[in-house]
DNA sequence: CTCCTGATGAAAATCGTTTTCATTATAGGG
DNA sequence: CCCTATAATGAAAACGATTTTCATCAGGAG
């Protein structure tokens, strides 16, 4: 359901309602693991066959300039994309089929401040990611 | 003084020591910062005038291999290298000048049992990063 | 010192991504 | 509902990073 979001989002910032926009919006707002662009580009040929390689980067970067996806950093290729986190979530990978999970953990803090005082550093942001195997694939 | 290290493991492994290697070798152990391929390029040739960029994948390529490189993930780009870790540690990267540090911060396993527990994922393994200002950037 | 073989650098090939450009199609105004 | 300006498109070319190919070179065992 969140395609219809996607587009709209889309059409409020000024961009235009395509049949090539809903038809990678359609395909990466369903996945539950991330896709490379050119896996997009070959699932989302499907519905709209003469769509273009070039469209879909366009289109990918759009959607994450407004948050909507993001990019995750994997062992294997940092290319691919998933629909991004409400609030600040940290990402759990299965390594055998994919699939993405989000998980709240914010008592962290405690730890960064820890490290803070031990490293003189500021710290500003963090990534946590946590790679393994979901009920599925085990 | 962990260049001299790094080419013994090479030579214990099996690969000749050169000249292009040593170059190479004394950069990236010298550097507390990620470097990528080019920049380790073009440092490496103030030592060794007619080194070639191939050389330099090549090599990165086999300390890698050696576990005493790590590549490093950041929102700019993956293709950074970085003397790695000794045992299990975490990145603290300046978002300034690039200066990383490691420290340790293993009191997440709560954390990660609870996140198991709640999601019926097997954990297996997890990436912590954090990125902030160093002392001498702040 | 010699020889075998791994290592090298240059050039070409390759891969993913971006740019260019002529054409098409969306959305707003008449 | 049609017209028009212009954003968006796909194909092809350009591009940058990485890998492969290949003839030559050099490390190190004997």
């Amino acid at each position: 359901m969140s395609a219809e979001l996607w587009l709209q989002a889309l059409q409020e910032h000024g961009y235009r309602l395509t049949e090539s926009r809903r038809a990678v919006v359609e395909i990466v707002a369903a996945s539950s693991r991330a896709l490379t662009p050119l896996e997009v580009f070959d699932l989302a040929r499907a519905a709209h066959s003469d769509l273009g390689l070039v469209t879909v980067y366009r289109t990918l970067e759009k959607l994450e300039e407004l948050h909507l996806i993001q990019r995750v950093h994997q062992p294997g290729g940092c290319q691919a994309f998933l629909a991004a986190s409400q609030g600040h979530q940290h990402l759990l990978l299965c390594q055998h089929c994919g699939q993405a999970t989000f998980f709240e953990g914010d008592n962290l803090d405690q730890l960064f401040a820890t490290i803070a005082q031990k490293t003189g550093y500021v710290i500003k942001d963090h990534w946590l990611q946590l790679f393994g195997l979901c009920q599925n694939c085990q």
